[in-house]
DNA sequence: CTGAAAGCGCTAACAC
DNA sequence: GTGTTAGCGCTTTCAG
């Protein structure tokens, strides 16, 4: 069936690099223009011709060659998407709203992984602007030091040298390098107006669990340190009560144990968690410890991951909204007209749910 | 800093499409095929020419036009990973396996999401085939239809008619399709596995929750019966011990607390799960029925999640070499020597833990 | 060692 | 309406 090219008469395609316009052309018996212009539905050609025209290319398995479209610029643009893992849902949810957009404006998007060596993401950078990639988006936390300001900016000359946007995603504006767009959502906030539930619900000793060196862990943290200083309890690093810890489980469980496994005089009440799967943890330690969720404990958690939807009580989260946060990307990074400039800060929402309880009564 | 090229005296480049080639000659004063050269570390060229050439390229912030390479066939190749959703372990480890081969191979690894829209996935493969990709890697589940296996076959001819290479991953074999290669891994050795398990251990009344009319769901309930039928135990689609059901929670949930909400001596004193997730929603359940694991329920998963990390007691899970599979995909995407042919199975692995206890003793 | 020229596959002026 | 021609940026013969 993909021999159909052994009916037509005239020479067939070049073995080599599959049918081209030309061999289309060739057996429609039009010239190679005639033959591109009724491909494109261009009403300059008869219907007769383009039908026929048509009907051969689809014969021959003809695919038009997109890296020569784009060669004289009429190829489809492409946008690349660069994180530092593929796993988890925020970073999936991104994507698909990046992809949206990129759908509805005939845009291409890649995505790549970066497996947190550094020096891919330069290499990988370097390749997508070869390939000649309107743009790159850049998902993943900044850890905020010089050489990673050195690092981004870099990237960004690179890839103006070719006409390409960088837009990093998930990260706030860089002072430095402000003419860089950067798509961020309220970290501060969420975390904030989740301290200050907790607070209303009449909590006071309100741990923070995954305080790290990362941007996103600092912004998390201000905001809880901000509505415990608004509270009357100023809280800085070097409190107990700050849990400071890398993001996995093998780290975070041991923390959570040391933290709980105390006299409910001196055991947090309440906990801020960095993200759900931290938060996750804490109900795994609390049920091993034989903790009652929530009048021993309550709980927060950040990013609202569908997959919470089997936890007990429900865990109260902050919802980011990460489809739109990708689909603004997305324009910025084609360059499509936006409403809230380079830099947005979108707004998160905290949900209160079964999670958080008032504390148990103590005698103090 | 981008702005070198005013220092030279020769014209800068082109405002649009960026520094090209010529743009380099002129500047070193050499030819195009020469500055081509020099680049391209051509031993032909004298080293003071080919050093002079090199920076003044680097001045320029050349980027050498992928695109234009890869119309002559000098290019990088590319290869495409298309997957339903970005979500899940499983992906993001069989992603990592295909990258590390296209790393060393030097060859780029695109991914991009269907977002289970089929329509999508064929107009990403016509696009993919466009775009000159060396080959495409197809991962999910067959639901192994006869639409289905059609589609597979269309999607086979449009890549084949470009010279592009398909894989499917994490399929098995489909027999009308044997020149489509195809890596899968032993499903249903997995469950059997983890049901002889059970049976061992002394189960008699196991269930299997998650049976759906996917080929991954039905291989490894076969697994599952298989192992029964051995015990002397048929059990069939009708048998109320097996639990049809979509893998999402909303659906899991109430279908397990359906079949755990029972008297003793009718509930399953074990149950087969199709996957981690279908397992975690299990404990969920369970905790909320009051039962206690695993003297009450023995439990075994499929995938071995790293998020597993936290259950209590620890999952018995079916581990599956994802990366491997990966691996072995990409070999085949690129032509490269592989040592299984073209439809591997990759064998799994069942470890037992905490999960799994001898059934509470009754009186029968 | 270096330059001129051909050609990859396509589209878009520009003629007829 | 259709054909001819130029050219996108690059590599690679083929001549010097």
């Amino acid at each position: 069936m993909t021999e159909a090219t052994a009916d037509i008469p005239s020479p067939g395609p070049s073995a080599r690099g599959g049918v081209t316009l030309k061999d289309v052309a060739q057996a429609s018996g039009v010239s190679i223009s005639t033959a591109s212009r009724a491909l494109a539905n261009n009403p300059r050609v008869s219907k007769e011709t383009r039908r026929h025209v048509q009907s051969v290319a689809r014969e021959l398995n003809y695919v038009v060659n997109g890296l020569a479209q784009s060669m004289i610029g009429t190829g489809r643009r492409t946008v690349a998407f660069v994180t530092d893992a593929f796993l988890a849902e925020p970073f999936a949810r991104i994507a698909r709203g990046v992809d949206e957009v990129m759908c509805r404006h005939d845009a291409l998007l890649l995505l790549n992984a970066t497996h947190h060596a550094p020096e891919r993401r330069q290499a990988l950078i370097e390749l997508f602007a070869q390939q000649r990639t309107s743009g790159v988006i850049l998902v993943g936390t900044q850890n905020d030091t010089t050489a990673h300001r050195g690092d981004i900016a870099r990237y960004h000359a690179i890839l103006q040298g070719v006409g390409a946007r960088l837009v990093l995603c998930g990260a706030s504006a860089i002072p430095e390098l402000d003419d860089i767009p950067t798509v961020a959502y309220d970290q501060c906030g969420g975390t904030r107006n989740a301290t200050i539930t907790l607070l209303n619900a009449g909590h006071r000793r309100i741990a923070f669990l995954g305080y790290a060196q990362r941007t996103t862990a600092m912004e998390r943290f201000a905001g809880y340190q901000q509505a415990m200083r608004s509270a009357g309890i100023p809280v800085d690093l070097s409190n107990p009560l700050v849990i400071t810890v890398g993001n996995v489980s093998s780290q975070i469980m041991p923390a959570i144990r040391r933290i709980l496994d105390q006299d409910a005089s001196r055991r947090p009440t309440a906990m801020v968690c960095i993200t759900d799967h931290a938060a996750l943890c804490v109900y795994r330690v609390a049920q091993q410890l034989g903790l009652h969720l929530p009048q021993d404990l309550s709980i927060t958690g950040f990013d609202d991951l569908s997959s919470n939807d089997v936890l007990a009580p429900a865990l109260s989260s902050v919802a980011v909204p990460f489809e739109a946060v990708g689909r603004y990307a997305a324009r910025l990074v084609l360059g499509l007209p936006v409403e809230h400039g380079d830099h947005p800060v979108f707004p998160v929402r905290f949900t209160a749910r079964g999670s958080i309880a008032a504390p148990y009564p103590q005698a103090d």
